[in-house]
DNA sequence: CCAGACGTTGTT
DNA sequence: GTCTGG
DNA sequence: CCAGACGTTGTT
DNA sequence: GTCTGG
């Protein structure tokens, strides 16, 4: 699954790799957890929008915000017929910047956090879905999920499921929210190939959330 | 009809 | 909102 | 995802 | 064990 992962470039790259109309406040960061705002790209009418979004997503019709804390992934073999995500799925689908992701492997009692990222870019995209949900008491909350599948042969020894990296000849497609056929959005939930990317352990200071920096991402030996 | 779930992973 | 279970 | 709380009253 | 916070 997908529960932690890192931006490492700063808002201006985002800008110019998604070709997005809007500027955005964000800076690197190497510790981006469940419940943190994250920087989302939406398809516009006039364009790409980059925009942050509550991670965990809370279905529309939610009463409360209490599922936030669980909706932070979508299987991507159930996410079209799934209730808390198949409108979404339908026609709020976006793109989650990354630039790496953790993965715990569990080894003697002892549980060593990896980082997995591509050799050839420093930016890539999960494939996710927004919500648009209105509280009872007027709050707004924009939020997001990111879609998981099985890991690939590089991820398989460290943990069975992975996030989603979409290719980017399938960043239209994806974003486009009057593409409703399933089968070809579907088609671009599959596992990133493993020759692409690389994977190596680090330090569990990762393992908190409050610790951030260039050494989370620092080769252990 | 109303009530309650709606999610994922991992562990026992 | 919509489906399932009782 | 992991870490940390999970309770009340009263005092500083 | 389960929920909340980061």
């Amino acid at each position: 699954m997908c529960g932690r992962y890192n931006i490492i470039t700063d808002a201006q790259a985002l800008v110019d790799y998604f070709d997005v109309l809007n500027e955005i406040d964000f800076s690197p960061r190497y510790n981006i957890a469940p419940s943190q705002d994250v920087p989302v790209v939406r398809q516009q009418d006039a364009g790409r929008e980059l925009a942050l979004l509550h991670w965990g997503l809370i279905p529309f019709w939610a009463k409360d915000e209490k599922l936030k804390y669980s909706m932070i992934n979508a299987r991507a073999d159930t996410v079209h017929e799934k209730p808390a995500y198949r409108e979404a799925f339908k026609k709020r689908r976006c793109l989650i910047p990354a630039s790496g992701f953790y993965e715990w492997r569990k080894e003697k009692g002892r549980k060593q956090p990896y980082n997995i990222r591509l050799k050839d870019t420093d930016i890539f995209a999960f494939a996710g879905l927004w919500e648009h949900w209105e509280g009872p008491e007027g709050e707004v909350i924009d939020s997001c999920s990111i879609i998981v599948t099985e890991a690939n042969k590089l991820i398989e020894p460290i943990h069975d499921r992975m996030p989603v990296i979409l290719s980017t000849k399938g960043y239209d497609t994806w974003l486009d929210p009057d593409n409703h056929n399933t089968n070809t959005l579907r088609d671009l939930l599959t596992p990133y190939p493993p020759a692409k990317m690389e994977c190596y352990p680090v330090s569990t200071v990762v393992n908190n959330a409050r610790n951030e920096g260039a050494d989370l991402i620092k080769e252990k030996y």
